[in-house]
DNA sequence: CAATGAATAGGAGATATCTCATATAGTTAA
DNA sequence: TTAACTATATGAGATATCTCCTATTCATTG
């Protein structure tokens, strides 16, 4: 991808930079830009009315944030932090937004964007309906590891995949117990990388 | 919504009716046409390695489908079936892709239709972390009911939650011996809805 | 440094949900 | 109309997952 948002706009974009933990949206204000993230991570939350919160999903560069609120009038803005320092660029969306919207090339990257950003919903959606933990924690386990080291906060990980605390530490030690991991200290390293890809591949 | 392709391409586009259970698309066979649904309704189905099938979501009038694959060029596509008799506009892919993929109208329309699914997906995805059967069956009853009546098929709303058909029925005897609803045959009429509505509602 | 709150860790018991088996009724097609 | 599915219904027993409780470690901040 080349320029996030059309030329004739670029003037208007401002560079933000966030720290780690901030907010870039704070769930249920709408934000005043339309973000195109290009370094760092973020995480995208929303609460329940039970007190539940779920940890939606992880958002890397070349990510747009806050499209929502330039198509639909009326949305219920999700909470996204940043988890490493993190820089965007950010065009003012009351000054920007009827432009962009008769912008066919913008629109088109937009529509693109948004296609993925579907099919992946709706892909874990499935997925949590037709699966136990045991494989979705497989799954995330090979997808955020480093280097054969799994080492994401619990209750991070809770919120990501809807379970309680209490069960994630019995199926990480299940896991361990079968020899798929060894716990280090607060970290796991994965030991038998396969017996976790056939449970996180039922995943797809 | 006026016309839901550009006007240029309206001399191309079928008018394509299906039977009650026909299959629009059949899963993992890319369409050969963008469908926009002008009546009847149909269902959104995916098949999981395990063999577990899921109901991702109904559609009624006014709903593109086949959107995904003018978009993405490596897209698995869902199954589509007709719940009704179904009328949908369709537009041959091969020939009217590049023009519909530079039609800003268009382009914003679609962008605007793929947000509201991403939400809708996500939101579904989330309540479906967050809490259990018992609430999003009553979410459903209530969305499906007509006159206090509901009688959709057991099998259908095990895909719809995620839920064996063995535990649905427990939840259903449940909502009995409490008398939210009374059972008259094969299926329910809601004696308490606020109940049900109190349940759902923790489902916003 | 002490103090407070967050995160980790695990026990015990309750619920939610699943699998398997079996029986009956309804639907479809030869 | 039978035969063969498909859907409904329910019991019994197994698992997955939750809630509540308690203890310890870690991180932040006055």
């Amino acid at each position: 991808m080349q320029q996030p948002f059309p030329q004739p706009l670029m003037s208007q974009c401002k560079t933000l930079h966030f720290a780690r933990n901030e907010w870039l949206i704070k769930e249920g204000e709408p934000p005043p830009y339309l973000y195109f993230l290009v370094e760092g991570k973020a995480k995208i939350y929303v609460t329940h009315s039970n007190g539940k919160v779920s940890l939606l999903d992880f958002v890397a560069p070349h990510t747009y944030i806050g499209e929502m609120e330039l198509l639909n009038d009326t949305y219920y803005s999700k909470g996204v932090q940043a988890i490493t320092v993190t820089t965007c660029l950010a065009l003012p969306l009351a000054t920007c937004k009827e432009e962009l919207l008769a912008d066919a090339k913008f629109l088109r990257a937009l529509a693109t964007f948004l296609s993925t950003k579907a099919t992946l919903m709706s892909k874990k959606y499935s997925q949590s309906l037709a699966y136990p933990v045991e494989n979705r924690l497989a799954d995330f386990i090979l997808q955020s590891a480093d280097q054969h080291i799994y080492q994401e906060r619990h209750v991070t990980v809770c919120d990501y995949l809807g379970v309680s605390y209490r069960h994630l530490l019995y199926v990480l030690a299940q896991f361990c117990e079968r020899g798929y991991l060894v716990k280090k200290g607060k970290s796991y390293e994965i030991f038998d990388e396969q017996a976790l890809y056939n449970l996180a591949s039922e995943v797809r």
